[in-house]
DNA sequence: GTCTATAGTCAGATAGAC
DNA sequence: GTCTATCTGACTATAGAC
C-alpha cells in the first residue's frame, strides 16, 4: 500500500508546520496516522529522510523550473510571465513554502548536501532577472522580486479576509514594480494582470494554472 | 559582573544563528563562553529566558517605531520616512531579523504570550501605510512592503560583494515601489535617497543613523 | 558565581516476533 | 507491514557543595 507512506506525510507535514521540525517527535507523527514509530521507520529510514522527502517537490518544481526560465530572452514580457509561473508554482506547494519560512535553518541544514544545487539554481534566476552585466541594485532588486512573492504567501494571519485573486495578481505586480518592469501592454493599475502577455514560448507544464 | 551575561547574550545569539534554536544546547552555550551549564542557570533561569533577552530589543524596537510612526500623517513622504525608519532599525538588529528569519516558528513559539501585542503593532502599521479605508491589495502591498525590508536582509549569501550603501538603498527604494508611493522631490532613478526629505516631524530617537 | 552530580524525560533508532 | 521491546544518548533543569 503506497497509502501508508502518503499518509504519513501529509501528517508529518501538518505537524512541522504548526509545531516545527525539531520539536515534532516521530511518535507524534505515528500516533496520528495510527501506527507504531517502529512502523514509520519501515517507510523512512529517517527523520530527515521524511523531510527530505516532504520538501522534494517543491525543490524540484524550483529547480525545473528555473532551468526553462533562465533560457528564455530576458524580455520585460518574459520576466513578468516567469515571475507569475515562479508565484504560480510556489501557490500550488502552499504548505510547503509555509514550512520553509518557518523552519528556513532546519529545512535548509537537512538539505545540505543538494542545497549547493539549489543556491545555483536560485543564483541563476536571480542573474537572469536582473539582466545583463547587471549592477548591485539590479541584482538586489531581483532577489527581492523573487522573496516578495514566497513572503508574503505565508503571512496568512496578517492579511485575513483578502482573496486568492487579489493575492496572485498584486504580489505579481509588486514583483514586477520592484524590477521596475513596465507595466503589460493595456493594464490599467490595479486591474487583473492577464495571465500572459502575447504567451512567450516555454515548454508545456510551466506556469499551467491548477 | 554583568559581563557574564552578555557574554552568553552573543554566544547563544551566534550559535542559535548558525545552527538554530532548538538544536542548540545549553551545555554548547555554556562551553563557548567557558562556564558550565548550571552557572548559566545562574544568570538565565530557563533557555526561553534567554532567547527572550537576545530578541527582546527588536521587539521593543518595533513597538516603540511603530507607535511613533502611526501618529504620523499618511502623506508619501511620512511612509517614505517610516520604511527608511523600519530598515535603519532592522538593520541595526542584524543578528537577531537573520535569527528571526531562519528560526521563525521557534522564536514565535517563545514569544507566543507577548506575540498579540507584537501583531497588534505589525497591524497597526500596516494599515497606517495601506492608507485610510484600504483596498484588499493595499493591505497585500502595505505587508509586502514591509516584509521587503526584512526578508532581503538575510540573504546575504545571495547577495555576496554588495554594499551596505547599496543593499539600504535599494530596500527603501525597492519597498517605496511596492506601496507605489511617488519618487522623492528631484530624486533621480539610482540616485542615493534623501535620509528625510524635508524632514518630517518626528519624535527624537526614531530612524536616526549609527 | 561557579562548580559537580544527578534526577527525570524523551528523542531517534534497531532487533526480531508475528 | 506492523508490532513489542529495548538500547543509547542527549537534553533541560535542579540541589547543594565550594
Amino acid at each position: 500500500m503506497e497509502d501508508t507512506r502518503d499518509q504519513i506525510r501529509a501528517a508529518a507535514l501538518e505537524l512541522f508546520v504548526r509545531q516545527g521540525y525539531e520539536v515534532t517527535s516521530l511518535r507524534e507523527i505515528a500516533d496520528r496516522v495510527g501506527i507504531t514509530k517502529a512502523s514509520l521507520y519501515y517507510h523512512y529510514p529517517s527523520k530527515q529522510a521524511l523531510l527530505t522527502s516532504i520538501v522534494d517537490p517543491l525543490v524540484k518544481g524550483w529547480e525545473r523550473l528555473g532551468a526553462e526560465v533562465v533560457a528564455l530572452p530576458q524580455t520585460p514580457e518574459h520576466k513578468r510571465f516567469a515571475l507569475d509561473a515562479y508565484l504560480d508554482m510556489m501557490l500550488g506547494h502552499r504548505a510547503i513554502v509555509t514550512l520553509l519560512m518557518r523552519d528556513a535553518g532546519a529545512v535548509l541544514a537537512v538539505f545540505a548536501p543538494t542545497v549547493d544545487n539549489v543556491t545555483a539554481t536560485v543564483r541563476q534566476v536571480q542573474r537572469w532577472l536582473a539582466g545583463p552585466e547587471p549592477s548591485g541594485p539590479d541584482r538586489i532588486r531581483a532577489q527581492v522580486a523573487l522573496d516578495t512573492i514566497g513572503v508574503a504567501m505565508s503571512s496568512g494571519s496578517l492579511l485575513p479576509e483578502v482573496t486568492e485573486d487579489d493575492l496572485r495578481t498584486t504580489l505579481l505586480d509588486a514583483a514586477c514594480a520592484v524590477l521596475r518592469l513596465p507595466p503589460p501592454a493595456g493594464g490599467a493599475i490595479g486591474a487583473p494582470v492577464p495571465t500572459v502577455p502575447s504567451a512567450p514560448p516555454v515548454a508545456p507544464g510551466v506556469g499551467g494554472r491548477r
